[in-house]
DNA sequence: GGGAACATTGAACTATGGTTCAAGGTCGTC
DNA sequence: GACGACCTTGAACCATAGTTCAATGTTCCC
């Protein structure tokens, strides 16, 4: 019925490599039930569980530090929905943020991609001589101070 | 004509802290143009032009490492606009899969917000017990093993 | 010339989520 | 009992983009 894992074990069914189990157990997310008579970790099937339910929030962007918290919230009796719903909320407003803020970026790097086609016909390209500069009208192309001396390998 | 800053005064131009254009310099983004009697680095405008090519290829998102690349291309004398347009094309397509990725994540935790709410009235959070089930339907509520053993403050 | 404000350096530290290493011990199987 | 595969530990390292520190030197203005 129940399970026992190594750590070898434990990581290759979570698909988590035994240097990240070790991380965790460090950070104290995911602690062994006990020690094998030669000191090896022994897990049960609730750290499997715990391992997986890590990797869903952290693919959905939450940090190791706030599932530190949902974790001791799972490790309670109660469901308390209130906080995990203000933890949600909160990664759903920065993800929101990120969201829009991504937008953004993209019609910018758009912008350039025109404004760099354009400059293709001409002699300079206005991306590298105004990149935050307005769509078109090429800037003066007088700015050929302050190269970098290093000539050799980047 | 021609400004002369201290690096204080660049910094404060461009709005990046003096200890970031020293570390620029350590990369070998900013080199200052001369130093003064008393070893005082001295920048010109070109300096300041580029400390904003920075801050704005920053702001689309480029590593150091690719706005490297671009101050390389904005020292030479033409226009390598396939190079960069080949720049902006990858940092476009990341863009749009974080995008795609973000608004993936965003449907998953508005989900977890949904059974969280269901699950205020029941027993049991299920985005606690089962994060990355499906949206309603409430796993067995059975795994209480495996809690952290640290008790004193997170 | 005196004091405040600013500059110099290298090294160490921050945060995040791990990975890698060396030197050694254990487990299962033949 | 020997072999290979697995496990143990702490410490150091990786990438990224800086920041902070201490001890000391310079510039500017009154």
């Amino acid at each position: 019925m129940s399970t026992t894992f190594t750590i070898g074990q434990l990581g290759k069914a979570a698909g988590v490599p035994t240097s990240s189990v070790r991380y965790y157990e460090r950070r104290g997310l995911v602690v062994p039930d006990e020690r094998s008579g030669g000191n090896y970790r022994r897990y049960g099937d609730a750290a499997l569980e715990r391992l997986r339910f890590i990797k869903a929030a952290q693919a959905a962007g939450f940090t190791l530090k706030d599932i530190e918290v949902l974790l001791d919230f799972r490790d309670g009796d109660v469901a308390p929905c209130r906080e995990v719903q203000e933890l949600i909320g909160v990664r759903l407003a920065k993800v929101d943020d990120e969201i829009k803020h991504l937008a953004h970026v993209r019609d910018v790097l758009s912008r350039w991609m025109g404004v760099c086609r354009k400059a293709a016909k001409t002699g300079r390209c206005g991306v590298l001589d105004g990149l935050a500069g307005p769509c078109d009208g090429g800037g003066d192309g007088q700015s050929t101070t302050n190269r970098r001396k290093r000539t050799d390998s980047a």
